[in-house]
DNA sequence: GTTCCCCATCTAACGTTGTTAGGGTGGCGG
DNA sequence: CCGCCACCCTAACAACGTTAGATGGGGAAC
């Protein structure tokens, strides 16, 4: 069967050109671009030839958003070759919001309503375990116990989300989004820590 | 012009019967039915009686919204009552996630794409409003004066916008959202503190 | 009281969306 | 060379937001 792996391979190639497509699509026009019928006209194929590959638009659009995380994932490990962890915490912090700001359609959809819970948490996840690194060292490193760990990374989660959507939900500009997360999440890690004195 | 005035007051009611229908919907089935014809049945009229009260169907939304947070301003006032204004904090974050976890998909509206950004600012004034005076009450309570208040706020409200989306855009429940944002902001307050000793 | 006009309302339609069904065509196996 | 099969396209459906034109009934004028 020599032209059935060819033709396999012909599917997936396809299938990726569709997946670049809508991404190319996606930042440079924005979700209310994201068309069926413009992508399969970008990749030169008719609308129905995407369903062939995809079962509807969400896992079409489920497939751009891993592909954000994947990306957001990649540039949140540039933090490293920064030995101080509160530095690279401040890194991270920095380079989360300037994604959001570099890529907002796709930051959009990866958060969208679009996306089933669960598949959007397995796609994250990559991202997630940077986060989840960088805090465990931090607790190491200060010689802190958190209290529920998992509950920590959510937390931290939670609120780089929520001041990165400041940034392009309202008119906070990016570079202030970076400083207010930046601001949060020392004060954050400030409140967990257990080595400096306190009164009440 | 008696007749003139009684036609103003029939065009306030039904527009105001647009936008309950409108609630009624969103809150009962989801963003995705929130629909111009659904809406229209639901007040007994056709269609295009909508577009006598409202430009287009974003305008109508944004009412919703608006409707939203006048309701939050409502819920996140009834931490009056609470004389300690550290509890009251707390309140205040528990009250937000709450309603965002009542609510869900009125939330949804609220902070979704639909809506301009100068818009949601002023939609949303009154209830980061309550915000900002909880906030003012606590930098006075415990002598702090902040770096920069608006700043401050916009952490604050951003933060318990990210952790209240964890609580419906993911798997955590609305109990441990709400724990979340309150071990949050009470982090982010003891940062601010400058009233507590600390040596690095 | 009759007529007429105006305006509120509806029906019908357009263009777009996601999605599915069915037909045609070209290349591969016998 | 023939037939079949997989691939691909055209056409269509339902539903959406939105607009234009038809229609009808009630108040105003005589």
């Amino acid at each position: 069967m020599s032209t059935g792996t060819r033709r396999a391979r012909e599917r997936a190639g396809t299938r990726e050109r569709i997946i670049e497509a809508g991404l190319h699509v996606l930042e440079s026009e924005g979700v209310s671009a994201l068309t069926i019928r413009r992508i399969a006209t970008d990749v030169e194929y008719a609308a129905p030839i995407v369903y062939q590959h995809f079962a509807n638009k969400d896992a079409l659009v489920l497939e751009l958003a891993a592909h954000g995380y994947r990306l957001m994932l990649a540039e949140l490990q540039q933090t490293d070759g920064e030995p101080d962890i509160d530095r690279r915490m401040m890194q991270l912090a920095s380079e989360y919001v300037r994604f959001a700001g570099e890529h907002p359609h796709l930051y959009q959809v990866m958060n969208g309503g679009a996306i089933d819970a669960q598949d959007r948490r397995q796609a994250a996840a990559g991202a997630i375990g940077v986060l989840e690194e960088l805090l465990t060292a931090w607790s190491t490193a200060h010689d802190v116990v958190l209290a529920d760990f998992d509950e920590a990374c959510d937390i931290v989660w939670g609120t780089l989300y929520g001041i990165a959507s400041l940034g392009h939900l309202d008119t906070v500009g990016n570079e202030r989004a970076r400083r207010l997360a930046q601001e949060a999440l020392r004060a954050l890690l400030r409140g967990w820590r257990t080595d400096l004195p306190e009164n009440g």
